[in-house]
DNA sequence: CCGTATGCTGAGAATGGTTCTCGTTTTAGC
DNA sequence: GCTAAAACGAGAACCATTCTCAGCATACGG
Protein backbone atom coordinates (compact mmCIF):
# COMPACT_ATOMS: atom_id res chain seq x y z
CA UNK A 1 0.00 0.00 0.00
CA UNK A 2 1.09 3.71 -0.48
CA UNK A 3 1.51 5.16 3.29
CA UNK A 4 1.42 8.81 1.22
CA UNK A 5 -0.74 8.80 -1.65
CA UNK A 6 -0.40 11.94 -3.18
CA UNK A 7 -3.18 14.37 -1.72
CA UNK A 8 -4.13 15.70 -4.94
CA UNK A 9 -7.32 14.57 -5.09
CA UNK A 10 -9.61 15.24 -2.38
CA UNK A 11 -11.80 17.82 -2.76
CA UNK A 12 -9.80 19.71 -5.52
CA UNK A 13 -9.43 22.19 -2.86
CA UNK A 14 -7.18 24.73 -4.30
CA UNK A 15 -5.16 26.09 -1.26
CA UNK A 16 -5.55 29.75 -0.45
CA UNK A 17 -2.16 31.89 0.06
CA UNK A 18 -2.70 31.76 3.94
CA UNK A 19 -2.39 27.78 3.67
CA UNK A 20 0.72 28.40 1.79
CA UNK A 21 2.25 30.74 4.05
CA UNK A 22 1.30 27.88 6.76
CA UNK A 23 2.34 25.29 4.94
CA UNK A 24 5.87 26.97 3.93
CA UNK A 25 6.78 27.77 7.60
CA UNK A 26 6.38 23.84 8.48
CA UNK A 27 8.18 22.71 5.14
CA UNK A 28 10.89 25.25 6.56
CA UNK A 29 10.84 24.21 9.85
CA UNK A 30 13.28 21.26 10.88
CA UNK A 31 10.65 19.53 13.86
CA UNK A 32 6.69 19.73 14.96
CA UNK A 33 5.64 23.03 15.66
CA UNK A 34 2.89 24.05 17.97
CA UNK A 35 0.18 26.00 16.73
CA UNK A 36 1.14 29.06 19.29
CA UNK A 37 4.73 28.31 17.12
CA UNK A 38 3.31 28.67 13.96
CA UNK A 39 1.46 31.64 14.81
CA UNK A 40 4.50 32.97 16.47
CA UNK A 41 6.86 32.31 13.11
CA UNK A 42 4.18 33.59 11.00
CA UNK A 43 4.40 37.24 13.17
CA UNK A 44 8.07 36.98 12.59
CA UNK A 45 8.13 36.86 9.40
CA UNK A 46 5.21 40.09 8.86
CA UNK A 47 3.08 37.54 7.97
CA UNK A 48 -0.11 38.51 10.71
CA UNK A 49 -2.18 36.05 10.78
CA UNK A 50 -4.66 35.46 13.60
CA UNK A 51 -4.58 32.60 15.74
CA UNK A 52 -7.63 31.37 15.12
CA UNK A 53 -6.81 31.59 11.42
CA UNK A 54 -3.91 29.47 12.02
CA UNK A 55 -5.86 26.72 13.56
CA UNK A 56 -8.32 27.26 11.18
CA UNK A 57 -6.22 26.67 8.20
CA UNK A 58 -4.28 23.67 10.09
CA UNK A 59 -7.32 21.98 10.33
CA UNK A 60 -8.07 22.66 6.59
CA UNK A 61 -4.62 21.45 5.91
CA UNK A 62 -5.02 18.09 7.70
CA UNK A 63 -8.25 17.53 6.11
CA UNK A 64 -6.58 17.97 2.86
CA UNK A 65 -3.83 15.44 3.98
CA UNK A 66 -1.24 17.82 3.25
CA UNK A 67 -0.51 18.20 7.20
CA UNK A 68 -0.46 16.00 10.22
CA UNK A 69 -0.79 15.69 13.76
CA UNK A 70 0.24 14.83 17.08
CA UNK A 71 -0.52 15.67 20.57
CA UNK A 72 2.00 15.97 23.64
CA UNK A 73 1.82 14.91 26.25
CA UNK A 74 1.00 18.56 27.69
CA UNK A 75 -2.20 18.81 25.65
CA UNK A 76 -0.34 21.16 22.75
CA UNK A 77 -0.86 19.69 19.13
CA UNK A 78 2.21 19.94 16.71
CA UNK A 79 2.11 19.82 13.17
CA UNK A 80 4.55 18.88 10.22
CA UNK A 81 4.08 18.35 6.70
CA UNK A 82 2.65 15.15 5.73
CA UNK A 83 5.59 13.98 4.06
CA UNK A 84 7.62 13.58 7.19
CA UNK A 85 7.55 10.33 8.46
CA UNK A 86 8.30 10.89 12.19
CA UNK A 87 7.49 8.78 15.35
CA UNK A 88 8.73 9.20 18.80
CA UNK A 89 9.86 7.99 22.00
CA UNK A 90 7.98 10.11 24.54
CA UNK A 91 8.71 9.41 28.56
CA UNK A 92 5.36 9.31 30.80
CA UNK A 93 6.96 10.97 33.60
CA UNK A 94 8.48 14.07 32.27
CA UNK A 95 6.47 14.25 28.78
CA UNK A 96 9.62 14.73 26.50
CA UNK A 97 9.63 13.21 23.02
CA UNK A 98 12.29 12.51 20.90
CA UNK A 99 12.07 11.43 17.78
CA UNK A 100 12.87 7.93 16.71
CA UNK A 101 13.89 6.99 13.61
CA UNK A 102 12.44 3.92 12.40
CA UNK A 103 8.93 3.61 11.24
CA UNK A 104 7.56 -0.21 12.21
CA UNK A 105 5.09 0.55 9.15
CA UNK A 106 7.73 1.01 6.45
CA UNK A 107 10.27 -1.35 7.09
CA UNK A 108 7.23 -4.40 7.87
CA UNK A 109 8.68 -5.43 11.51
CA UNK A 110 10.62 -3.61 13.83
CA UNK A 111 14.28 -3.16 14.13
CA UNK A 112 13.62 -1.79 17.89
CA UNK A 113 17.09 -2.86 18.96
CA UNK A 114 18.29 -1.52 22.44
CA UNK A 115 20.92 0.39 20.87
CA UNK A 116 18.18 2.78 19.18
CA UNK A 117 16.58 3.12 22.61
CA UNK A 118 19.14 4.03 24.65
CA UNK A 119 18.65 3.68 28.26
CA UNK A 120 14.57 4.48 27.13
CA UNK A 121 12.39 1.68 28.93
CA UNK A 122 9.42 1.01 26.78
CA UNK A 123 5.83 0.45 28.89
CA UNK A 124 3.69 0.60 25.47
CA UNK A 125 3.25 1.89 22.11
CA UNK A 126 0.37 3.42 19.97
CA UNK A 127 -0.04 3.06 16.96
CA UNK A 128 -3.31 5.22 15.01
CA UNK A 129 -4.29 5.62 11.52
CA UNK A 130 -5.73 9.04 11.08
CA UNK A 131 -7.61 9.69 7.65
CA UNK A 132 -11.20 10.46 6.61
CA UNK A 133 -13.71 8.35 7.79
CA UNK A 134 -16.14 7.38 5.20
CA UNK A 135 -19.05 10.10 6.52
CA UNK A 136 -16.35 13.11 6.41
CA UNK A 137 -15.27 11.97 3.26
CA UNK A 138 -18.79 12.84 1.72
CA UNK A 139 -19.54 15.90 3.82
CA UNK A 140 -17.63 19.16 2.74
CA UNK A 141 -14.31 20.09 4.20
CA UNK A 142 -16.17 23.04 6.17
CA UNK A 143 -18.34 21.02 8.21
CA UNK A 144 -16.96 21.27 12.03
CA UNK A 145 -15.92 18.94 14.53
CA UNK B 1 10.38 -9.14 21.67
CA UNK B 2 8.26 -9.24 24.39
CA UNK B 3 5.60 -6.06 23.93
CA UNK B 4 3.93 -6.24 27.04
CA UNK B 5 7.38 -6.84 29.54
CA UNK B 6 5.47 -7.50 32.71
CA UNK B 7 5.66 -3.92 34.74
CA UNK B 8 6.23 -6.36 38.27
CA UNK B 9 9.36 -4.43 38.46
CA UNK B 10 9.56 -0.79 38.28
CA UNK B 11 10.06 0.37 41.64
CA UNK B 12 8.95 -1.89 43.84
CA UNK B 13 5.47 0.10 44.31
CA UNK B 14 3.16 -1.30 45.96
CA UNK B 15 0.19 0.11 45.00
CA UNK B 16 -2.47 2.23 47.15
CA UNK B 17 -6.24 1.04 47.35
CA UNK B 18 -7.07 4.17 45.23
CA UNK B 19 -4.98 3.02 42.88
CA UNK B 20 -6.10 -0.67 42.71
CA UNK B 21 -9.81 0.56 42.64
CA UNK B 22 -9.56 2.74 39.63
CA UNK B 23 -7.03 0.04 37.64
CA UNK B 24 -10.27 -2.62 39.00
CA UNK B 25 -12.57 -0.38 37.09
CA UNK B 26 -10.36 0.30 34.21
CA UNK B 27 -10.55 -3.40 34.00
CA UNK B 28 -13.32 -4.11 34.29
CA UNK B 29 -15.19 -1.21 31.54
CA UNK B 30 -14.76 -2.69 27.75
CA UNK B 31 -13.12 0.38 26.35
CA UNK B 32 -10.98 3.22 27.07
CA UNK B 33 -12.47 5.53 29.68
CA UNK B 34 -11.80 9.08 30.29
CA UNK B 35 -10.68 11.25 33.43
CA UNK B 36 -13.65 12.12 33.61
CA UNK B 37 -15.59 9.10 33.36
CA UNK B 38 -13.46 6.92 35.70
CA UNK B 39 -13.93 9.85 38.16
CA UNK B 40 -17.81 9.41 37.60
CA UNK B 41 -17.57 5.46 37.81
CA UNK B 42 -15.97 5.28 40.78
CA UNK B 43 -18.54 7.77 42.53
CA UNK B 44 -21.26 5.71 41.01
CA UNK B 45 -19.41 2.59 43.15
CA UNK B 46 -19.52 4.81 46.33
CA UNK B 47 -16.23 5.27 45.70
CA UNK B 48 -15.72 9.05 46.54
CA UNK B 49 -11.99 10.04 44.68
CA UNK B 50 -11.60 13.70 44.10
CA UNK B 51 -10.89 14.25 40.41
CA UNK B 52 -7.10 15.67 41.10
CA UNK B 53 -6.77 11.89 43.05
CA UNK B 54 -8.45 10.49 40.60
CA UNK B 55 -5.62 12.06 37.75
CA UNK B 56 -2.82 11.74 40.27
CA UNK B 57 -3.10 8.52 40.55
CA UNK B 58 -3.69 7.26 36.80
CA UNK B 59 -0.81 9.61 36.27
CA UNK B 60 1.54 7.08 38.89
CA UNK B 61 -0.13 3.84 37.28
CA UNK B 62 1.29 5.10 34.20
CA UNK B 63 4.35 5.47 35.84
CA UNK B 64 4.38 2.21 36.71
CA UNK B 65 4.07 0.40 34.00
CA UNK B 66 0.30 -0.65 34.38
CA UNK B 67 -2.19 1.83 32.52
CA UNK B 68 -1.58 3.06 29.35
CA UNK B 69 -3.20 6.33 27.92
CA UNK B 70 -4.21 8.46 24.72
CA UNK B 71 -5.12 11.30 23.63
CA UNK B 72 -7.81 12.03 21.59
CA UNK B 73 -8.12 15.33 19.34
CA UNK B 74 -10.12 16.82 21.68
CA UNK B 75 -7.98 16.72 24.09
CA UNK B 76 -9.47 14.57 26.58
CA UNK B 77 -7.11 11.67 27.85
CA UNK B 78 -8.56 8.20 28.06
CA UNK B 79 -6.69 5.07 30.02
CA UNK B 80 -6.83 1.20 29.35
CA UNK B 81 -4.87 -1.50 31.06
CA UNK B 82 -1.58 -1.88 29.65
CA UNK B 83 -1.99 -5.43 29.01
CA UNK B 84 -4.98 -4.03 26.27
CA UNK B 85 -3.16 -3.54 22.92
CA UNK B 86 -5.49 -1.68 21.43
CA UNK B 87 -4.94 0.65 17.95
CA UNK B 88 -7.10 2.82 15.65
CA UNK B 89 -8.01 4.38 13.33
CA UNK B 90 -8.85 8.09 13.73
CA UNK B 91 -10.66 10.86 11.43
CA UNK B 92 -9.47 13.97 11.05
CA UNK B 93 -12.58 15.89 10.29
CA UNK B 94 -15.15 14.77 13.14
CA UNK B 95 -12.31 13.15 15.44
CA UNK B 96 -13.98 9.66 15.75
CA UNK B 97 -12.55 7.07 17.09
CA UNK B 98 -12.75 3.77 16.53
CA UNK B 99 -10.72 0.39 17.22
CA UNK B 100 -7.88 -1.17 14.68
CA UNK B 101 -7.91 -5.50 15.41
CA UNK B 102 -4.33 -4.74 14.43
CA UNK B 103 -1.07 -4.10 15.80
CA UNK B 104 1.52 -3.70 12.75
CA UNK B 105 4.13 -4.44 16.14
CA UNK B 106 2.98 -7.63 16.82
CA UNK B 107 2.08 -9.06 13.43
CA UNK B 108 5.28 -7.95 11.94
CA UNK B 109 4.58 -5.68 9.41
CA UNK B 110 0.97 -4.99 8.58
CA UNK B 111 -1.85 -6.79 7.43
CA UNK B 112 -3.78 -3.13 6.86
CA UNK B 113 -5.83 -4.49 3.94
CA UNK B 114 -8.47 -2.64 2.45
CA UNK B 115 -11.05 -5.01 3.84
CA UNK B 116 -10.38 -3.84 7.62
CA UNK B 117 -10.19 0.03 7.00
CA UNK B 118 -13.76 -0.17 5.51
CA UNK B 119 -14.10 2.78 3.54
CA UNK B 120 -11.81 4.38 5.55
CA UNK B 121 -9.42 6.74 3.92
CA UNK B 122 -5.57 6.45 5.48
CA UNK B 123 -3.71 9.97 5.74
CA UNK B 124 -1.14 9.62 7.84
CA UNK B 125 -0.24 7.25 10.71
CA UNK B 126 1.90 8.02 14.56
CA UNK B 127 3.49 5.56 16.08
CA UNK B 128 4.84 6.48 19.49
CA UNK B 129 6.73 4.12 21.79
CA UNK B 130 5.92 5.75 25.56
CA UNK B 131 7.93 4.43 28.94
CA UNK B 132 10.57 5.76 30.84
CA UNK B 133 13.70 8.13 29.90
CA UNK B 134 17.07 7.20 31.27
CA UNK B 135 16.42 10.41 33.88
CA UNK B 136 12.95 9.88 34.67
CA UNK B 137 13.71 5.88 35.44
CA UNK B 138 16.07 7.36 38.11
CA UNK B 139 14.25 9.88 39.92
CA UNK B 140 11.47 9.78 41.73
CA UNK B 141 7.96 8.65 40.61
CA UNK B 142 6.86 11.88 42.10
CA UNK B 143 8.45 13.94 40.28
CA UNK B 144 6.14 16.35 38.69
CA UNK B 145 6.57 17.09 34.92
C1' DC C 1 -18.41 50.04 -12.72
C1' DC C 2 -21.49 49.37 -8.65
C1' DG C 3 -24.17 46.46 -5.34
C1' DT C 4 -24.74 42.37 -3.04
C1' DA C 5 -23.82 37.65 -1.47
C1' DT C 6 -20.50 34.69 0.31
C1' DG C 7 -16.74 33.43 2.71
C1' DC C 8 -12.42 34.56 5.23
C1' DT C 9 -10.33 37.07 8.96
C1' DG C 10 -8.99 38.14 13.69
C1' DA C 11 -9.50 40.27 18.48
C1' DG C 12 -11.22 38.84 22.31
C1' DA C 13 -14.34 35.92 25.00
C1' DA C 14 -15.57 31.35 26.11
C1' DT C 15 -14.57 26.51 26.75
C1' DG C 16 -13.15 22.60 29.20
C1' DG C 17 -9.91 19.00 30.43
C1' DT C 18 -6.19 18.88 33.44
C1' DT C 19 -3.23 20.58 37.05
C1' DC C 20 -2.23 23.29 41.06
C1' DT C 21 -3.11 25.12 45.82
C1' DC C 22 -3.43 24.39 50.28
C1' DG C 23 -6.05 23.25 54.36
C1' DT C 24 -7.83 18.73 56.04
C1' DT C 25 -7.67 13.82 56.69
C1' DT C 26 -5.46 9.51 56.86
C1' DT C 27 -1.53 6.58 57.67
C1' DA C 28 2.81 5.21 59.78
C1' DG C 29 5.94 5.29 63.49
C1' DC C 30 6.81 5.75 68.44
C1' DG D 1 -2.36 8.66 72.23
C1' DC D 2 0.73 11.83 69.73
C1' DT D 3 3.56 13.73 65.88
C1' DA D 4 5.41 13.68 61.10
C1' DA D 5 4.72 12.58 56.58
C1' DA D 6 1.90 11.39 52.86
C1' DA D 7 -2.47 11.34 50.50
C1' DC D 8 -6.69 13.63 49.69
C1' DG D 9 -10.16 16.80 47.61
C1' DA D 10 -12.79 21.19 46.67
C1' DG D 11 -12.18 24.78 44.16
C1' DA D 12 -9.20 28.01 41.72
C1' DA D 13 -6.02 28.44 38.13
C1' DC D 14 -4.12 27.26 33.69
C1' DC D 15 -3.80 27.41 28.92
C1' DA D 16 -4.24 25.53 24.26
C1' DT D 17 -7.92 25.59 21.42
C1' DT D 18 -12.42 26.94 19.71
C1' DC D 19 -16.16 30.08 19.24
C1' DT D 20 -18.35 34.66 18.32
C1' DC D 21 -19.35 38.08 15.38
C1' DA D 22 -18.47 42.40 13.17
C1' DG D 23 -15.41 43.96 9.50
C1' DC D 24 -13.03 43.03 5.05
C1' DA D 25 -12.10 40.84 0.62
C1' DT D 26 -13.41 38.50 -3.38
C1' DA D 27 -16.74 36.94 -6.94
C1' DC D 28 -20.53 37.57 -9.53
C1' DG D 29 -24.95 39.76 -11.34
C1' DG D 30 -26.82 43.71 -13.16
Amino acid sequence: MAPHAHPTDPSDMPLGPRQRALLAVLQAADAELSGQELHERLKQASQRHGLATVYRNLRLLQRSGLVRCRKLTNGESVYAPLERDDHHLTCVSCGHSEPLPICPVATGGLGLTKVLLQGFKPLFHTFEIHGLCRSCQQSEPLAHG
